[in-house]
DNA sequence: TTGAAAGCGGTACCAC
DNA sequence: GTGGTACCGCTTTCAA
């Protein structure tokens, strides 16, 4: 392992002369400055995150949380190891300030982000995928400020990291799994969160793509259930009367459980339900064999390699190596679902 | 955050004593020791892991591996981001020897383990399960170095860590996939790598015990490939000859791609295989519509973890919170199985 | 433009 | 028993 100070000493320089160069702080005289890049180069030298990590305690790091979570038991599974991961890394030193909101309100985040924006040096963020939001947060990236999105990427935003899934593959995932598992004819429903949702359409796009090859597949019809167990149990209910020959539902987003109730409402248990997510009540209705099958998208990774990517940055001085982390589309089932 | 040094002053002793107490290197007088004990509690004192890091540069941390991965390619998943762990967790000081070695030769074990044991402090081993090889590695934990076993876990070894994924559920996950996505009335052959292979039994039971109980089902027979390829390809082989009624096949450990090539030669297409491990000849086997699933053992989670409980251990003082680290059986289809 | 020195938190060793 | 000190690698500040 080499460190700044053979580098230092082999060029006969110091070691302040040395960071100066390794971090292009300037005011190193040329030909100095090529002696130690050459150096550092020829030894491979690479930095002690250690010794980064207890210098970058001076600069005081924080980074602000802002997760649209409450009501949304999908986020529970990717915040408890992001708390878990936080402390661990508050013992380096950085601070986390934690906000959440209920539902997309474009308003509501605009205004927490401006108050976290003033007192932290990065943002972990599941952004409302508007220009008002992109905007604020291309702001925040030109103030220096790290911005790593969550689960929901954006438009054309200059964020420094995304974390989540490939929705599209996901679609894909749950379409050929469905065809799979579900006699031949397969007539589709499906319940997504909303048009407006990019990640939502692509999901079902992906589903689409995959099942429109299939011989005897219908689509029953799409319906939206804005995220809601209860519009989605009356939208499901509707759907199965107006087509009863619906022997297969498709439930994007959340919702699961309610599409569910209404399944065993109708005494539909011949119906094949593939669904997003791995919740309690998720769990619960696989254990009851009405929902056969859920695509699982990493929320404990999502949550871990959110807070560890800006840690890296903040207090181990890494560029995150990767734009973005893609989390795989797993499928669970009652056998694999559970610890 | 708080420190050593806080620490300290509040109790008005010096940074040493405080670091005697809690580290338990004695030679501290009881009122001090209990008054530092107290204050560390009430504060609620976390030690910083970079200045411990940093200071346990002077204990020259060494960590071997040996892992049986000539010629298995599912080993090619494991070591490759255990040797990017190593190469990050090198800049921190600690050093890697690296051995491998092909097949389960006891007394190549024995000998390399020796080899290793003089010059490390921590060793990662994917074990032969035979009591020569587990006497060994008591021997070692005894002698105070840090053993993980890693993928294959052995009876009554005193290792200090497990990383690998719970064998009965794999083999239940499995049985419920092929009782999914078959038509009734399964008739399935398996192939296994030994019946001496403990894991390789309890995939084979969690396997049974789902289809068991499953109305049509018959196994058509268990064969042992060594997991060998040519092996399996003449035992799939002879299988589908004597029973021409097998419409499904198992593969419990390696050989997936023997068996394959035995169904094309037949050309029963109509055959379901479900197999373990996405290596690249079972993708292939995937785009061929030959194989139709795959269990997945998060081999890189395996690698990368078994890595860093190592450097957790040595190099920033944590034991690692849990005995054994089991990752997930997941499942994996054509459209989630590649990047 | 440069070097020297202090400090981040923890550990180890020496002198008393 | 105990305090003082040096050191691990890197950054920052100050003086020259």
């Amino acid at each position: 392992m080499v460190t700044i100070k053979q580098i230092a000493e082999l060029c006969g320089v110091s070691r302040g002369t040395v960071d100066r160069v390794l971090n292009n702080r300037g005011n190193v005289k040329p030909e100095k400055r090529q002696l130690v890049l050459e150096t550092a180069k020829k030894l491979n030298y690479q930095p002690n995150p250690a010794g980064k990590a207890l210098a970058a305690r001076k600069k005081n790091p924080v980074v602000g949380v802002l997760i649209a979570s409450e009501g949304v038991p999908f986020f529970d599974d990717v915040l408890l190891p992001m708390r878990k991961a936080a402390l661990k890394y508050e013992n380096y030193g950085m601070k986390v300030l934690w906000r959440s909101m209920r539902g997309f309100n474009v308003e509501e985040q605009c205004s927490i982000i401006d108050e976290l924006a003033s007192e932290v040096n990065a943002l972990i963020i599941n952004p409302v995928n508007e220009p008002r939001v992109i905007e604020k947060l291309n702001d925040l990236v030109a103030r220096g400020i790290f911005v790593v999105t969550i689960n929901n990427d954006v438009d054309s935003c200059r964020r420094h990291c995304y974390v989540g899934t490939d929705y599209l593959q996901g679609g894909r995932t749950a379409g050929a799994l469905l065809k799979m598992i579900a006699p031949p004819g397969i007539h589709a429903g499906v319940l997504m969160g909303s048009q407006s949702m990019q990640g939502h359409r692509q999901r079902l796009q992906g589903f689409l793509e995959v099942l429109e090859k299939t011989e005897g597949f219908q689509l029953m019809g799409v319906h939206e259930n804005e995220d809601d167990d209860m519009i989605s149990y009356e939208k499901t209910r509707q759907l199965l009367e107006e087509h009863p020959d619906t022997n297969a539902l498709f439930i994007i987003s959340s919702g699961a459980y309610g599409a569910a109730r209404a399944v065993m409402a109708k005494n539909r248990r011949d119906i094949v339900m593939v669904v997003f997510d791995t919740i309690p009540s998720t769990i619960r209705m696989m254990r009851d064999h009405i929902i056969q099958a859920a695509i699982y998208q990493h929320p404990r990774q999502q949550g871990r390699r959110a807070m560890q990517v800006v840690f890296d940055y903040l207090v181990n001085g890494f560029r995150p190596d990767q734009k973005k982390y893609l989390m795989r589309n797993e499928i669970r089932i009652l056998e694999n679902v559970e610890e």
